[in-house]
DNA sequence: TCTCATT
């Protein structure tokens, strides 16, 4: 038989249609054996003990076929998976394995973990039980402030007292140096408390900075959250030329991201960087939503999570800002404080963005929607969820409302600063400072919202936020008429 | 100064 077709697998089943999936299983080539009787193979069966190992190190273009003889010396494997991206299928370089015997894992780990390297790989492959067979990394130390010519062994021996050390691993960059820091796993948490205890702060390395750090390892979510602000900070979603091309790569990681912290949960406030990856999406869409992008959706079912979709009907007029639309580039060289609002928004209508400009030129296509109305209303008929709110006015909201921020990012405009406060309510203004003379930003700015508690929940998400090396201060805005107590 | 990846 050179042709599987379904049902035609063993003469046990006959004619096309439904297939039961376990002969599915056999037409996929696996390599079961069949009974006398003709029945399908049984399902292997694993030990009630036996053990899940989680295979690191392994090389993207190495799949399940390629892995299985590797390991399958050590017993019969009841299941083997190599881990991909959800979204996008690429492989993640690691697998989860798991024997029908428990012995034939505990064979493999001694064998293989840490004991071969992997073509095109730099460190040792990786097989260990995996992080759900453990429960619980409450037993993993952080050790920060180390020297960098410490060993592993080094480390080992200043914890060896405190417990028993199942792993003890020090940072390292690409070349092999030390960063520092290492991990430190003990056999339970008392150990590992123990340690602190001791060590935390008890002594200061040769040539480190301050004095030694031991405490528990971030968690999941820590390190879920710690790599999303990585990623905010170091430009990629800002980089207005990152969203010109693979849109959809950065979508779907912004989009895995925020259904990750969605389930980080922060106490019924939008987290951080739920709030911040909502904004991004909103950005992006509203960058795809131009015609001919590959992101439009096709119905109105695909709204990222987070998003609640933003209305065209709120959308002022663009033609009058504050009455300084018109208003050519340095008409007065100390413009009042009111005058200072309207600059660097949409400019001049009457311009094409210029070179003196470079942040207007990379959102050209953000700002056009403010430019020119017709070409908007166009978008916003091929795009269910139409982009966000443009801010056409400096308005202020009531009290309790409006919000000072600092330390905004550089390249931060009024755009951006809008993004990123939409996921707590309407924006009805947002304004960096830009320097009049340089058009830089100052690095600070307002929003403001309808509603103040749209505001607190802006404070209480975004303060402290981090962006890269910055944090954000997040406050609200002082009433012009506030009694100040000095 | 929080790993390379943990369905």
């Amino acid at each position: 038989m050179t042709t599987l077709t379904n049902g035609q697998v063993d003469g046990t089943v006959h004619g096309v249609g439904l297939v039961s999936a376990s002969t599915n299983g056999l037409v996929n080539g696996l390599s079961h054996s069949h009974s006398p009787l003709g029945c399908p193979a049984t399902i292997p069966m694993k030990d009630h003990d036996a053990i899940k190992l989680f295979i690191g190190q392994i090389p993207r273009n190495l799949d399940e076929k390629d892995l299985r003889p590797l390991f399958e010396e050590f017993g019969k494997i009841y299941e083997l998976t190599v881990l991909k991206d959800r979204f996008t299928g690429m492989h993640k370089g690691c697998a989860f394995l798991t024997y029908c015997a428990r012995e034939s894992a505990l064979k493999a780990q001694n064998a293989l973990h840490e004991q071969k390297t992997l073509p095109g790989m730099n460190r040792p492959i990786q097989v260990k039980p995996a992080d759900s067979e453990s429960r619980g990394e409450d037993r993993k130390l952080f050790v920060g402030m180390l020297n960098k010519q410490q060993s592993e062994d080094d480390v080992r021996r200043l914890f060896e007292s405190f417990g028993s050390i199942e792993e003890c691993t020090i940072l390292r960059g690409p070349d092999g140096n030390s960063k520092g820091c290492a991990f430190v796993k003990y056999s339970s948490h008392a150990e590992a408390q123990a340690a602190i205890s001791a060590l935390h702060g008890s002594q200061t390395m040769p040539g480190a900075s301050s004095s030694l750090v031991v405490k528990f390892a971030d968690t999941d979510k820590e390190r879920t959250i710690r790599r999303m602000q990585q990623m905010a900070g170091q430009m990629g979603i800002f980089n207005p030329m990152a969203l010109q091309f693979g849109a959809y790569g950065a979508y779907a990681q912004v989009q895995q991201q925020a259904a990750l912290m969605a389930s980080v949960g922060q106490g019924g406030y939008l987290s951080p960087m739920a709030a911040f990856a909502a904004a991004q999406m909103q950005h992006m869409a509203t960058i795809n939503g131009i015609p001919g992008a590959p992101l439009t959706p096709t119905s109105g079912g695909s709204t990222p999570p987070g998003i609640g979709a933003p209305t065209v009907t709120s959308i002022p007029s663009p033609i009058s800002v504050n009455g300084f639309t018109g208003m050519p580039p340095q008409a007065n060289g100390q413009p009042p404080a009111e005058a200072v609002f309207t600059n660097g928004i949409h400019h001049y209508p009457a311009q094409s963005p210029t070179a003196a400009d470079p942040l207007q030129q990379a959102y050209t296509g953000v700002q056009q929607y403010a430019a020119y109305p017709a070409a908007y209303g166009q978008i916003s008929q091929a795009f269910p969820h139409p982009p966000p709110i443009i801010p056409q006015q400096q308005r202020e909201g009531p009290e309790g409302c409006n919000l000072f921020i600092y330390h905004l990012p550089q390249e931060f405009g009024d755009g951006e600063l809008m993004q990123m406060f939409l996921p707590f309510g309407n924006v009805i203004s947002s304004k960096v400072f830009v320097d009049r003379a340089t058009n830089q930003s100052k690095c600070f700015g307002f929003v403001s919202f309808d509603n103040p508690g749209s505001a607190q929940a802006a404070i209480q998400s975004m303060n402290g936020f981090q962006i890269g090396m910055k944090r954000l201060k997040v406050q609200l805005k002082r009433p012009k008429d506030a009694n100040r107590p000095y």
